[in-house]
DNA sequence: CTCTGCCGCGAAACCTAC
DNA sequence: GTAGGTTTCGCGGCAGAG
């Protein structure tokens, strides 16, 4: 069975993760599903399942004027029987087609004070109109950012580049202990805590290093500029380049050059010599 | 000032071991 | 069945970019 896409299966045949076979030290932040490679050089639509898994997995979280709750429960989803054979032989393919089901009912009561201008019709209320504003995006239907591998529709751009990693694989938070590997900090942290008995330091709020993360290999760097000379040379077609602010781009620009300019100058020297 | 990306909390869904 | 760990994602708050 190829290590599929590092995600939980629906269906009850097989007991054991995919991803189990691969020890976590290994994959860590750098694995990539055998099967991915396909994802990565093909265009995804190649690679999804088209029919029902649009409907059902994108653009139906987000009733408006639903209920009492600011996330509005998603419709049920159409099942898809295929998958469940689907695991044995193709389990990328299995994973994409995953139904998404989950149906994440949170009742937050917002920002609710007596100072409060800003009310939205679900009842929740803002101070700033621009927090109001990014929250009526809750509440419609059409998903801005939608999952190339899935189709899932989110209404975050980095909800779905979290997201993204239950496809690929990537996972960047590597527990130092045991070498378990996590797509999200917050799971490691939790990790931690229950595992290793190892509680963080960081205070309430406070700031963690932000690690950067090439969405295309899982390679992780301490800084942006670190990461930008990473994707330079091993992805030079990748959209992080493209969408890099100009004012890094510019300076790495420059520092990219310089050795160059630097070299040329010594070789143009040698070779007057 | 607004927009957008990111962080992190919290909770539902899920999985596995017992 | 249930307990405990893990995965996944909705969404509010914050900060940087434009």
């Amino acid at each position: 069975m190829p290590k599929v896409f590092l995600v939980k299966r629906r269906s009850p045949g097989v007991s054991v993760r995919s991803w189990d076979e691969l020890p976590d030290d290994k994959r860590a932040d750098t694995y990539i599903p055998v099967s991915l490679g396909c994802l990565l050089r093909d265009p995804p639509e190649d690679c999804r399942s088209d029919g029902g898994s649009s409907s059902g997995c994108s653009s139906s979280a987000g009733e408006p004027g639903g209920a009492e709750s600011s996330s509005s429960p998603r419709a049920p989803e159409p099942e898809t029987p295929e998958l469940h054979d689907a695991e044995g032989t193709d389990g990328h393919l299995a994973a994409m087609q995953r139904p998404v089901a989950r149906s994440k009912i949170k009742f937050t009561t917002g920002t609710c004070n007596d100072s409060v201008i800003h009310k939205c019709h679900c009842g929740k209320s803002y101070r700033l109109q621009r927090m109001l504003n990014r929250h009526l995006k809750c509440h419609n239907q059409e998903k801005k950012h939608v999952c190339t591998f899935c189709d899932k529709g989110f209404n975050d751009t980095f909800d779905l580049k979290r997201h993204i990693r239950t496809h690929t694989g990537i996972r960047p938070y590597k527990c130092e202990v045991c070498y378990k590997a996590f797509t999200q900090r917050c799971s490691l942290e939790s990790h931690l805590k229950k595992i290793h008995g190892v509680q963080q330091q960081y205070a309430y709020k406070q700031r963690r290093d932000k690690l950067y993360v090439c969405e295309d290999c899982g390679y992780t760097g301490p800084t942006q500029e670190d990461l930008y000379l990473h994707v330079n040379s091993a992805h030079p077609g990748s959209t992080f380049l493209k969408k890099t602010s100009k004012k890094l781009a510019a300076l790495m620009q420059n520092k990219l050059k310089s050795p160059l300019q630097e070299n040329s100058t010594l070789s143009k020297e040698e070779g007057k010599k």
